[in-house]
DNA sequence: TATGAATGAGTATTCATTCAT
DNA sequence: GATGAATGAATACTCATTCAT
């Protein structure tokens, strides 16, 4: 097995465990045992067991940036509607977390408790989720499309909540698969409620 | 001291650490040194550390039971409209949390990642919440008050999801003490952005 | 068993068995196995390994220095001769030394390939009986008795090679107990080597 | 390169760090990245680390054996003074040593602490210095050059502890490069402090 | 009831050595 | 011969819990 190859079975398994069981209740012996490697093996690849963690959480950052970066290509800003635009934001991120649901659990659900250096990595993130969703309503707001007298910050809170929990709400949790879910159909619900109290 | 004080400053000690540091990051040491009480009375009021913490939480479940259920004397079901109803359940919440900012962190930032035992205890919680909104979304439906479109288990997650997140937006978090928050305004502003989206 | 007696015992195993393996070969399970206690316990009294170690040679530099320091009431500088003076600091050291095979050994074989924080501890104390030495001899020089022509600093270093080598000799290695020495009459025989090479 | 060469590179290189940090703290890993080669390639060559540590003791042993040997072409024993054997003695020794700081620290400071295997190989050169003095001093006897009543056991202890801290107080020690030493002058100045105490 | 010294199972990490390529 | 990824035995240290005083 190639060495790039060897890591990634280490993050599959780890992703896996901490996906269940945390941080604290993951332990080496259960990701070497998981993915049939030697102690050893772990620290050829990683500094240590928080290493692995950051690096999970850090690609996943990176993939999530990616995604909502994509947009240029896909839709016209010039002549999108702001509802649509709304759709489409919600759709690119139930699409994103629908994909991997133990990072899904991972973010959504392990925060605090975290060694204090892996706490600021999970922070980061949701709060450039939050950030995105506080620039998206900034944007309406100069565009005039959304309500004047609403405020914004409360309502980037709101909304980013919202979506998470629907992402955990659809993806995540234990170990029963869920029923496959039409994440196009579950957008423009999810966008629905919103519009009405969002926009002009 | 009376023993029923001496496990309410255990509590409240441990209420604090567990906020700021999750489960595993504090430790019994830390209780007691705060608490300034030697070791072995922490197990004279409590059988082991997962018995504080199932007790802190089990708490805080009955306490916001309890507020939930007040509602009686306080409105008028027979001629409040749906719209008041709503602003009253979320202001009523939102009161709720921002009594205490430690059980608010505690609540709504340590999920996964506890011994399996204690898991189950937060979860419950989170679960009740879910349920009460679902209940009343459900008897919005029979009333005919809520849209007949709406994805009411989506919507219960999606209200759920916000409004926690909004709990922490303005009560949880770190060290500094935020500025003081008027909760009937935040209550309206949050019904605001849910009103139009979920009623006819 | 008070806890001053317990980190005394500590001490003591640990002594015998840095002694008689070094550092490295000297783990904690050989430490709670002599000392008839368990492995928390060592961590009750001392930071970590480092730490025990660490205060076995501070205990012996403070009891040397105090050893050296009692002779203001047990000679007469005034009156006394310079080769009585010398003999009486090898005499000094002998017994010294002669009380403890432990930290004897401790002393005079561990040095380098100690983990780099002890290092300094151990030189320290070296570097100490080197000045000391220095010191007598820069005195006999300020006071005529000294050859005029001698290299003192490396007389110094030659001095207390030979004197720490005699005590090895005498009261160091292995576990076969050596015969009981005559310091008086060793000191003598030292003293006698380097009078007629350092005096006029 | 040949593998005679990449044998004699690993030789020095492990010979520079364990002079720098002794047995313990050099690892193989510190051993390859020296001398630039993989890590299984110094098990083409040695059996084990051991191997490599005893190796260098060894082959050192060897040469100072050699050395010592080679006074049958310098001087003429039908015709020295004891005082210029003495002499010759200690500048053979000291010059031997100012080849070859790293041994010289080797040697002179790493002792207990070794595994049990290479204790021994090191005690073994040791032991064979003190001999050497030990035998020199019988032959005196034996020649009535020395004194009488002189305890040569201690002496030769005495003698050779002094001999080899002169060594290390001249070539041993840390980083810094010391000043170039006159072999010749140092050996005589060390001669003098003996000669008085040791020479009817 | 209160104390705090003692306990020991549990865990991350290291590093010499091996062996397939 | 040379390589370096893989191995796993070994080891220091932690911390919830107990129990004699």
């Amino acid at each position: 097995m190639k060495p790039a190859q060897r890591k990634a079975v280490i993050l599959e398994c780890a992703k896996r465990l901490f996906s269940k069981n945390g941080y604290y209740r993951t332990q080496i012996s259960d990701i070497i045992s998981e993915a049939k490697i030697a102690r050893g093996t772990v620290y050829q690849y990683f500094k240590n067991k928080d290493d692995i963690f950051i690096t999970l959480l850090e690609d996943y950052y990176k993939q999530w940036e990616q995604a909502m970066g994509e947009w240029k290509d896909e839709i016209d800003l010039a002549t999108i509607s702001p509802q649509d635009y709304l759709r489409y934001r919600i759709r690119k991120n139930l699409a994103f977390f629908a994909n991997d649901r133990d990072l899904c659990n991972i973010l959504l659900r392990v925060g605090l408790g975290l060694p204090g250096n892996l706490e600021s990595v999970s922070r980061k993130f949701e709060a450039r989720i939050l950030t995105v969703a506080l620039n998206d309503l900034r944007l309406g707001l100069h565009n005039n499309n959304v309500r004047d007298d609403l405020n914004i910050e409360l309502t980037a809170n709101l909304f980013s909540g919202a979506v998470l929990r629907a992402a955990y709400f659809y993806f995540g949790g234990g170990g029963d698969t869920k029923a496959p879910v039409d994440v196009d159909k579950a957008a423009n619900e999810i966008a629905e409620v919103f519009i009405q109290g969002i926009f002009k």
